[in-house]
DNA sequence: GATGAATGAGACTTCATTCAT
DNA sequence: CATGAATGAAGTCTCATTCAT
């Protein structure tokens, strides 16, 4: 019973269906998340198969049904997974840069995030696509908005420091302004990535755009 | 043979398959259009079927297939279809704009790019998860990165007036992200676009990047 | 994708998809096969759907794709098939025929593939008609040359009882003869098969070709 | 609507719908028929669709059915063409070998046959392998089968030079194998035909199966 | 618990034929 | 008469998911 993608949005179970709790298993549901991500990265969602991630996984597609409900819920896990990571980068930089200028956290961030997401971008690419369709608002309230969010409660801790109107919603746009630039520039102007002008220019913006820069500045 | 996308991008064949001479296929490849992109929208490319497009067209599916040789096809056309309504607006824009402030002539294009993707946003979306996919780099080239061009070239003209460090990325980067701001917007924040706090806030990040504003403004 | 037959011939995987490894799946496979011939028989090579394939067998489409990448491969499979018991035929009648006169070994040999051709002749047909267009040359070259070549091989063995100026050529006639005639004979002159006229006539034609008749003899 | 193939044989209408009074509709005639031999030629009879042949032979849709009922049709008419140019080849060589050994006869006929066949192999396949299904037994009838009949006729006159036990049968065979012989060299033994060698050996073949040889010829 | 064979709805695409212009 | 746009049934093949072993 082959279901097809037809409808825009779905009520997806995105939660695992059992949590794993022996070595084994741990071990299983992480085959099957490299492996989906190998394959989204190189097919897209919809290229993908739930077969070809187990095959590639070295298990068996009953076994991958026996942790994941569905392939919706391997993307959302792949998903979370990496909101982990990203998350856990910023937190980093905002330990490291506590009693330096904000000016400096601001360019870890942009460099790290650039290099993340130049660094997998077709599977980012993937999942930016596949998200939406997969579980409406919520799952990606799960992915870039815990980006928005850690980044704003951040920056209104030091809102002296700033000179912007809006907070919220020009953070909510620096962040995906930062992803879709450098997704944008690895298809379709892929030699900013290497000489830096790509990160140099989406510093300045940021620093710019939060209004870090002294006036009269270059 | 039902042919399944499993390779990520394909040499896809993307012109007419024949010119409509007669009014009547005229009528034919707009009424195909129309409704591929109501689709598109609606389901999202792979959601979106031939059979589908052709029944909402009013047409046979022999009919669809006589003037688009697949799929993918369509959608390129309403890319170029769209791409060619973006330019035409950039140009009006640059026109009314002649002899004002170059501030202006941004507000307009910020504005009429957030209405533009505002109101369809769910087929810009699915057009810009679908094109890289369908057509590789080359046709999305004719997306947005006409649009990329010809911004550059009108600020190039005005070079005078602008402080930036890179034009080129620059223009490149706030092209794509008034875009994704936009369509993330639409998704996660739609509150922000009917107070016009998105434009605002995408005006005061234009404006800021290129250099416009006046030292100590804001 | 509907993949329709427009290209005279074309490079077709013809290997198995997967080896059945359990026994269910053996089971599978040869009802495939069974219901191919079966509907190669009657409707030929192009009124024969998959469709109808796995209905007859017993199986759904999915599974006769499991085991199959396409339908040409299932003729594929026929035609080997039916290539070794030839084969196997030959060799019986060749071992049978050891210190007998050579004439009775081809006695043997025309009966024989009469009789194979007689009996399943629009299924022998319809590979005869779609072989060379499904592989091109090579994958005939398993089915009929396979005979040829036994056959050279043989006669060659026995060259001295032989009159024939071009042994290899005439046995290449004498195997294609044998059965075109066959197959024009149950379709334009079906009478002859029964009352052994076919046989007979086809039987002298051979062993005069060979040179194997006595001088004189009628 | 599209009607498929899908039963063996089917009743089809083979003449022509209107007699070509015109001089203007001969041409068109001709035409669709010498476009319909090409592509026969190079994509087989399922292969050839019915807008090609109308596209090559440079008129529409419309007018091709204008004077073919159908598909099929074409193709009885391109055989009942091909015979009738066979059988006045058969006449010229009966009447030139009048006064002649009957052996100079045969041996025309032969490399003619062989000749015609080589010529032009892929559409003769094409022909033999649709023509059973068209139309059952008739239409064949028409075109392989009055071969057989016009040299049975032309051999029992000639009774007396021969050696066969049963003519008939021997005719029908002989007119088959030469066929099916030559259009399989094409396939698998290409090189016989320019060296003669396939030729040769068939004009032997024909020779002792109708006993023209003289006892103890080679 | 793991395996992998089986399922079958449904996707894309073709093409013989008709008929309004 | 000719044209060629339109038709739509039907064909091949895929893939998420289940369940007997």
């Amino acid at each position: 019973m082959a279901r097809t993608r037809r409808d825009e949005t779905r009520s997806a179970p995105k939660a695992l269906r059992k949590v794993p709790k022996q070595a084994r298993a741990k071990v299983t549901v992480a085959a099957i998340l490299d492996a989906a991500e190998q394959l989204l990265a190189e097919h897209g969602f919809e290229g993908t198969t739930t077969n070809a991630v187990a095959e590639r996984a070295g298990v068996s597609v009953g076994s991958l049904y026996q942790y994941f409900p569905n392939k919706d819920a391997i993307v959302v896990a792949i998903a979370d997974r990496f909101a982990d990571g990203v998350l856990a980068m910023l937190d980093q930089h905002i330990a490291a840069a506590a009693d330096r200028p904000l000016v400096e956290a601001c360019h870890g961030f942009v460099r790290a995030l650039v290099a993340i997401h130049a660094e997998r971008p077709r599977l980012h690419m993937a999942l930016a696509a596949a998200l939406p369709r997969i579980a409406g608002i919520d799952p990606l309230a799960r992915y870039q908005a815990r980006v928005v969010i850690r980044l704003r409660a951040y920056l209104h801790e030091r809102r002296a420091e700033l000179r912007v109107a809006d907070l919220d919603t020009t953070v909510f746009i620096l962040v995906h302004a930062v992803q879709a630039a450098t997704h944008a520039a690895v298809l379709y102007a892929p030699e900013t990535l290497p000489d830096g002008r790509l990160a140099a220019a989406l510093d300045d913006l940021v620093v710019r755009a939060l209004g870090l820069c002294e006036p009269g500045d270059r």
